[in-house]
DNA sequence: GTCTATAATAGGATAGAC
DNA sequence: GTCTATCCTATTATAGAC
């Protein structure tokens, strides 16, 4: 017995949605990727919507529940945020932008709002919690909310599959997580503040 | 005596290009913004690879010209950063990721390539030369390529139009580039690195 | 539960009148 | 230089046979 064809359909539509984004990913490309014809996804989907939304349901909580046990392992703060930084890269390679892109302008407003709800609590909200843990440690004109928000716009530039010159000299997310705690000039901060050209 | 059609596609289509990307544009778009039917349009461009050809060069090279100038200033390095992060963003607001993905995804090789070439010589080369011109004040870990690259990729998260959250605590450009020079942690990363949770 | 057939719509592009 | 008319293709979605 094998795999539904509802589960397989999900598991397909994921990998596509996340990387064309929702409006470049036709049911005909999915339904050819598993050698079915493209009515047959309408049995067990009322439309490309709700395909839209099972898929990030199943995604954002996946994500939400290891992120969740990364943030209970004992290491150092440094050590945990590279780790959610890479696992989210890893396991969860996505445009990020191409997704908000269509979250905003091609999906129906209720379902968007569903998804939006559902991102919010398990993609975002442990990245928060970590910056509140960490309060202390950042610089005092941000808040951990500001400092969250922050960091998940670089990550997601990082997350993004497709980017200009990859290939030459690329930035790990180890590096790109340091460089975000620490700044590109260290401890020279003030020297370039203050120097003219 | 009024503009040109052709003038005027172009500015409405890079407009149009830079928020909504290629693919999502449509040409019966373009036309009924400048109340003139769709096949006008093709009197003046082979077709729509072409529009978008024209108008990724005009808007690459305004920029080139634009960014030459700030980094000719005399001003602070880290003021100069500011400024023509503030530039891009204020002037040529676009969804960067939405743009290089129709780039590598839609768009024929050919005129890809032509765009690849026009965008790095205005649009990167300029920062390039920026970090060259502070290389003795970043961290050893990271040259001039490798921190430009950065740079850029932070930036065209904060440029892209659309994104979660926006409404609430936003950060500034000014913001971003304080903390990407400074780090969130400022002084206090060697203790972030160090403690247990 | 999957198929064939097909409707309905939207988009890029061309032909030819004016 | 812009228009009307039209073609071709791709896409979402439904009806109904098996």
């Amino acid at each position: 017995m094998s795999i539904s064809l509802r589960k397989q359909i999900i598991s397909v539509a994921s990998e596509l949605f996340m990387k064309q984004g929702f409006a470049a990913t036709s049911t005909r490309q999915i339904s050819a990727i598993l050698k079915v014809t493209q009515p047959a996804i309408y049995h067990h989907f009322k439309n490309k919507e709700e395909i839209f939304l099972d898929v990030i349901s199943e995604f954002a909580l996946e994500i939400g529940q290891n992120l969740h046990d990364i943030l209970l392992k004992k290491q150092s703060k440094r050590d945990c945020l590279v780790e959610m930084a890479v696992y989210l890269k890893t396991n969860h390679e996505m445009n990020f932008s191409l997704v908000m892109h269509d979250l905003q302008n091609v999906i129906s407003k209720e379902i968007g709002q569903s998804i939006f709800y559902i991102w919010n609590e398990n993609y975002f909200r442990p990245f928060t919690n970590y910056f509140d843990s960490i309060q202390n440690y950042i610089v005092p004109s941000l808040n951990a909310s500001v400092a969250s928000q922050h960091f998940l716009r670089i990550l997601s530039a990082y997350i993004s599959v497709s980017y200009t010159n990859e290939a030459i000299n690329p930035i790990t997310i180890t590096d790109m997580v340091d460089i975000f705690l620490r700044g590109v000039t260290g401890h020279n901060f003030d020297a370039i503040q203050k120097k003219d050209a």
